[in-house]
DNA sequence: GTCATCATTCACGCTTCACTGAAGGGTGGT
DNA sequence: ACCACCCTTCAGTGAAGCGTGAATGATGAC
């Protein structure tokens, strides 16, 4: 019988041509944006990951042709889009595999931010992407197609965080984004349930604002119960300050 | 500020070193198959896989120097086996993604095999596949390390499926084995709970063997049934025979 | 109509990578 | 001691991918 590397494969083409896709700095981080924070236009990746307008535009047309993106024109702007929110389920493997490699064999001290830090007036850092993948696998937080966010039928996640989601008010400004953490390349919750979720846990005093900065804390109180209400959240030595 | 790419983000360099060991069919598939089936030896895996063995050693070689393999020598033998079951997670969010994706504009039809067929006495293609999945989301069964399966503390999943893991007899044969399905990629079921499982699938009228074949025919009660035991798994048209 | 902006395409050079075939160490069997 | 086997390493060749800079199309503002 003929071996196991048979290109011919539908499902192992597939796979590889995905994988070779994700394999490059540009692409990949042009994904995450799309598939984390919603559609943008070519400008505005170029801009944001600090590329050239035609090395960004080569890119996007690799990942058309392989279906990862979807473009629509409208005038002379071209709105890129993640062809399928399940792309998202493959960038966050991905990131969590890194970032679990990265805590076995790290290769920089970690420092206080990366554990936690506000962004504006929610939090960042591993706690805010850890915030984020609890409510979404919990059902409290549903990922729509387009990157935008709704509240879930099982908001039993929020509660026990200390936000009444009862209490929301998105009339002003949106209720939940997903905006993309550039330290850990993962989520991280913002809008007013963000803020909300970040109040209630300075409220709680499982965290504290550090004066004059934008670093968090975590206090011992908070060491004692958020990996109880966040699972998967390991702290770092040290990281209560 | 910087822009977001920059490959000395530790994440983001690890993510993409990570995705460029995937982005190859030999490394992929031994990847896959020593996470699925658990140690091998560079000689079985380049007679497996169909590969020179310098071919395979190089690439077993830049496996290792990432990280993703560990190699441990024997006499003369070295033995390569995954170096976390995580990889596991990760492989199987880019299969399920192409497995997908190929649903959605298919390269060639759909054979029936490719829905179910046997493999010694337990059921492969889509359908053992899919029982393989359930059992593990719903902790029926529990990979261990090293490629080996146990059952996990729920087996409701079983007793559902007709199985009553109290009557298994794992004295003469393995209990459970992750067989790397070689189409869909994923590993189905075997050893003596996957003949267990495929009986009384055969018992209760949801599939069927077709004579003289290896084939599995999914009966109109199975049509009814498996979805909801199954949750994922989609019939193509025309499955049941 | 003219200009500015945005997106895409082309040609070119550069780098990186993977495969082959042969040779080199090590180990176990006889 | 010899041979058979397994694994690894080496040099050489060919192909593929990537980035730059300039040119081309298309659209909207004035």
């Amino acid at each position: 019988m003929a071996g196991w590397v048979d290109t011919r494969e539908p499902v192992l083409a597939s796979v590889i041509a995905l994988a070779r896709e994700l394999a490059d700095p540009v692409r990949l981080t042009a994904l995450q944006l799309l598939s984390a924070e919603g559609p943008h236009t070519l400008s505005q990746l170029s801009d944001v990951l600090g590329v050239s307008a035609p090395r960004m535009g080569n890119h996007l047309a690799r990942l058309r042709a392989a279906g990862l993106v979807t473009v629509q024109r409208t005038g002379r702007h071209a709105v890129y889009r993640a062809a399928s929110a399940d792309i998202g389920d493959v960038l966050a493997a991905l990131a969590r595999y890194a970032h679990a490699d990265l805590r076995i064999r790290p290769r920089r001290p970690a420092a206080p931010g990366d554990v936690a830090h506000t962004c504006y007036d929610h939090a960042a850092g591993l706690l805010g992407v850890t915030i984020f993948s609890t409510l979404v696998a919990r059902g409290a937080l549903r990922p729509l197609d387009d990157g935008e966010l709704a509240l879930g039928a099982d908001t039993s996640a929020l509660a026990e965080l200390g936000v009444d989601p009862a209490t929301l008010d998105a009339r002003r400004r949106k209720l939940a984004t997903a905006c993309l953490d550039r330290v850990h390349r993962l989520p991280h919750l913002g809008g007013v349930l963000g803020a909300e979720v970040l109040g209630a846990l300075l409220a709680g005093g499982l965290v504290e604002g550090q004066e004059g900065g934008r670093g968090l804390t975590v206090t011992a109180r908070g060491v004692a119960r958020l990996p109880a209400l966040l699972p998967g959240l390991t702290l770092p030595p040290g990281s209560t300050g």
